[in-house]
DNA sequence: ACCTTTTCTTACCCATGGGTAATATATGGG
DNA sequence: CCCATATATTACCCATGGGTAAGAAAAGGT
């Protein structure tokens, strides 16, 4: 494993020999097995979300069932129904966040301004740190037939949406002589295909954190398209021996960024 | 009841005066309508795998009902089980199909001989065309863990096999001079993460044929690393307005090339 | 303490769909 | 024409899993 494809290691995760309630299992889970249930409803919310995101690659959509993801969270099937009108809203809404990161990018970058090149660089750079998360994985392992009509919809403009970006960036550079004169549309599937793909092999945990994955890609990928002039040095070899990251990394920087994203999306079936 | 809007009444099916077994409904079907089903066994075969691959991409796997495979073959589900042993088998079967095209390229490149770059190039052609195939899409748009564990370790050790060719092509150009020095298995992950991702855009009929796609493809996934004397000149913009290919075209084509392939695979569960 | 609201559990329902058993129909050889 | 074999059909079985109903157990206000 460690090639081009797919990797999904069967999972090995139970152990469910100790009942005790601080048992690893369930450390990240606010439902402490049976008391201390305080949490406000938003923590518990994303930890259905953390959850379940989790699940659905590990095993798949279709394989992992509602009890499966209220097992790991020492609850009961009913009780997500509190947090959630279904699964496929459950899938939605994981989908969303990961959504959510990249629509940030593209605010920034825009915002931002400078040449096609760059703005392109960036875009890579970023898309590809949020394809080696969780969520971001969502974007591109998600089945979009999964979701309700009106659900499909909205990813579907968000697809579109990026997809634009991608190819703006090009027009831009071809315009401002930082890209070298070339077909925006199918330079956008070229490079997007790459990109989406991380979201299929990278695990934490690997011989490069997400972070040098971006740095790299964002190198490799443009090295093609721009014009002599503005081509990067590049080739370094990557280096191999990286520290993988700390475990909680993703979690903190998630949290933090969320808690303001929140109200962005429709609360659905609030109840 | 039994208005003229009711769908399939039993009786329908016997009365073979009004249904002409010549009706364009059941055109493709080799079980035309209710009787005349004298055609080979594996003619059928390849029927039921041709029908089921198409609607596993439409629908999705755990989408698409085995009924809704034998409803399009005018047939119903047990009879389905006198060629495959199950559902998953002819998943299975139908991802077997896509990998032997592949697997029928390295084979012929190996054989072919050539510098590093130009064997890549060579190899990413095939692929593309291939990606752009019903059966070729098999290969990214199923998911491994439909398979029984020894299936599962057949596409695996598959994967492994292509992901080396395209490694073993780019370590070869780096030492011969073709390809500028980089980490091969970056490398490899960006190109064929493109490549891959062919296989969820590119659909028949578009503004582009799978071959125009392919070709456009060898020159941007290279451009990138090859050593700058091997440079294509490249970057005419592609045709616009590219004829659609006819019809038949690709079946024709897979009919006639799988013949001979037909006994490489195991035919497992005969019965 | 008491009542209300929220949250969670136990015990169900039931549609779906893969797979099987028994049987009918076609086919092809002698 | 009859029988053996291959192939299809009808009528089932039943495990799975999303979803719901009813009520227990916290939480919270007063």
């Amino acid at each position: 494993m460690g090639n081009i494809w797919d990797k999904h290691p069967e999972s090995m995760r139970d152990q469910s020999d100790d009942m005790d309630a601080r048992s690893p299992a369930n450390h990240q889970s606010p439902w402490l097995p049976f008391e201390t249930r305080r949490r406000a409803r938003d923590e518990k919310r994303e930890a259905v979300l953390r959850t379940a995101v989790a699940l659905f690659l590990e095993q798949g959509y279709h394989r992992t069932t509602l009890n499966d993801v209220a097992e790991r969270l020492n609850i009961t099937k009913p009780a997500l129904y509190n947090y959630f009108g279904g699964k496929d809203e459950i899938l939605f809404e994981c989908w969303a966040i990961g959504n959510e990161r990249v629509d940030d990018c593209i605010t920034e970058i825009a915002a931002g301004g400078g040449k096609g090149l760059d703005k392109l660089r960036k875009l890579i750079v970023r898309y590809a740190e949020v394809m080696t998360t969780d969520y971001g994985k969502s974007l591109v392992r998600f089945d979009v037939r999964d979701l309700t009509e009106h659900n499909r919809k909205v990813v579907n403009t968000a697809k579109k949406k990026i997809d634009r970006a991608f190819r703006d960036y090009i027009s831009d550079g071809i315009s401002d002589g930082t890209i070298k004169p070339c077909d925006p549309k199918l330079s956008a599937f070229a490079i997007a295909g790459s990109l989406n793909w991380i979201g299929h092999w990278f695990q934490p945990g690997g011989p490069m954190t997400g972070d040098a994955v971006a740095e790299q890609f964002a190198i490799r990928l443009t090295e093609g398209i721009a014009t002599p002039s503005m081509r990067k040095k590049a080739d370094k070899p990557p280096r191999k021996g990286n520290a993988p990251r700390e475990d909680g990394s993703e979690h903190h920087a998630r949290t933090a960024a969320r808690a303001a994203g929140q109200s962005k999306r429709a609360r659905s079936r609030l109840r």
